[in-house]
RNA sequence: GCCCGGGUGGUGUAGCCAGGCUAGCAUAGGAGCCUGUCGAGCUCCAGACCCGGGUUCAAAUCCCGGCCCGGGCGCCA
């Protein structure tokens, strides 16, 4: 078996124990002399912390070491890989190393099973959501990260030199997922990265993230779109709980099945439930950070859940294709978990005259977007979808402080290595 | 982008406001002791004030500039 070493204890002259670290378990080897062949401790005097070992051995015959999994009597020992003394962070967490201090050396940070832990939860969350939409009759389809033409809100997004012609890093796969359902497909999720050249400082901001992207065709409203939403965040969390108690006890969370349906707020009833709290937001016009707080308050007193919906956001606030509701409202859902916005999403605009219209009220150009709106000339079913933030999901279920510890090399405005 | 805060051994911190003895502590590292440890214990050793300028008899400490980093807001997932 091969790991990391964790800690050496010499007790007496006699007994030496090596506790090696894998990504399951905490091996211990206990070396007694006249036991163990003297070479065995030749060959482990001076090991440094996090040196790589490969040990050949046999169980202790009565595992008397408490604190770890598995305790070996080796026959042979390779030193493999031998850390030098100082390390740029202690894996074994006596002295904790500060965020940025664990990024700029994650590699050994990412050792820590409470660190790993993180990571394996977000894969059964995953998975747990997609089997959600396999076993619904969705479609995994793959859209592009480069985008030739004008992106969709002129907000901040990553140049690239493309043969010499300007593209776009996309920023969220929402374009190609409508023309992914105008091509017939009626269900589908893209699961991909994101990016935004945002130069925001704060803990729920990275510059490139991932999300689970969902489209479906046929639907009579944005409820449709909400109620296959919740379904696929409980499978998610279902999942984790199925698959990663362990991880979860090792970050201290305790997680529940969240009820369904998620509440859901809607505007302009939103203005008076903020006025409740003494928080003015001129009708019309959408809520900042401060209110999600409020509103995460006010649905917990009121509802006990940590998930809930806002509907019918102000259109001025969205993007040209969301569909519009009574006015100034739009079909246009965002999804919020512990009053941090998850995803947005609702129905979208599929009438060809009225998506230009929407093109001019945006004060866009509607050549520019002509790329994306000429398809819908040629037969657009309704449809909608709502695309989730992985990381954003894993944070606040698992209550980290900073979104960056749900990603494994984070890129934010000051940090694109290692 | 706007605003606020911070940079002390490898890591994490005390000291800074009220400038002044060999810059304290923990952990990691080196040397040694201890026959089963339980983030073991004990003794000793080595290791640091972000950079530049200024004020002062004297600067980690006060002032200015720079660099780097963190956070709040805006915007969003």
């Amino acid at each position: 078996m091969g790991g990391w070493v964790s800690e050496v204890r010499d007790v007496g002259r006699h007994l030496r124990f090596i506790v090696l670290r894998t990504w399951d378990k905490k091996i211990q080897l206990t070396l007694k002399r006249g036991v163990a062949p003297d070479e065995l401790f030749d060959v482990t005097d001076n090991l440094t912390q996090e040196t790589v070992l490969v040990a050949y051995g046999e169980p202790a015959p009565e595992k008397k070491a408490r604190a770890v999994d598995l305790e070996i009597i080796p026959e042979r020992i390779e030193v493999v890989s031998r850390a030098e003394p100082k390390l740029p962070l202690d894996p074994n967490w006596k002295v904790p190393a500060l965020l940025p201090t664990r990024l700029d050396n994650r590699p050994l940070d990412l050792r820590r099973p409470e660190v790993q832990a993180i990571f394996k939860i977000t894969a059964s969350l995953i998975r747990g959501m997609i089997d959600w939409l396999d076993e619904h009759g969705f479609l995994m389809v793959f859209t592009p990260a480069i985008i030739g033409g004008a992106s969709e809100s002129g907000a901040e997004v990553f140049r690239v030199d493309y043969f010499g012609k300007e593209a776009f890093l996309r920023q969220d796969p929402q374009l190609h997922r409508q023309l992914t359902i105008l091509g017939g497909f009626e269900r589908i999720y893209d699961l991909g990265p994101n990016w935004r050249a945002e130069p925001s400082h704060t803990t729920r901001h990275i510059t490139e993230f991932r999300s689970l992207a969902v489209e479906m065709a046929f639907i009579s409203d944005e409820t449709d779109v909400m109620r296959v939403e919740e379904q696929v965040v409980v499978s998610g969390i279902k999942r984790v709980l199925e698959e990663r108690s362990r991880d979860l006890e090792l970050l201290g969370v305790e997680l529940e099945v969240p009820q369904t349906p998620f509440p859901e707020l809607r505007f302009p009833q939103i203005y008076d439930i903020l006025a409740e709290f003494g928080k003015e937001i001129p009708y019309g016009s959408d809520y900042d950070t401060e209110s999600e707080g409020l509103l995460w308050r006010y649905v917990r007193e009121k509802y006990g859940s940590d998930f809930f919906f806002v509907n019918r956001f102000p259109f001025e606030a969205k993007p040209f294709y969301v569909m519009k509701a009574e006015p100034p409202w739009a079909r246009s859902v965002d999804l919020l978990y512990k009053g941090l916005e998850l995803s947005s999403g609702g129905q979208r605009e599929h009438r060809y005259e009225v998506l230009l219209e929407q093109i001019r009220e945006k004060g866009l150009k509607e050549e520019s977007m002509e790329w994306f709106t000429k398809f819908f000339r040629y037969g657009a079913p309704p449809h909608g979808g709502f695309a989730i933030g992985i990381e954003r999901l894993v944070k606040q279920m698992l209550d980290l402080k900073n979104i960056r510890e749900a990603s494994l090399f984070p890129r934010d405005p000051e940090r694109v290595l290692p």
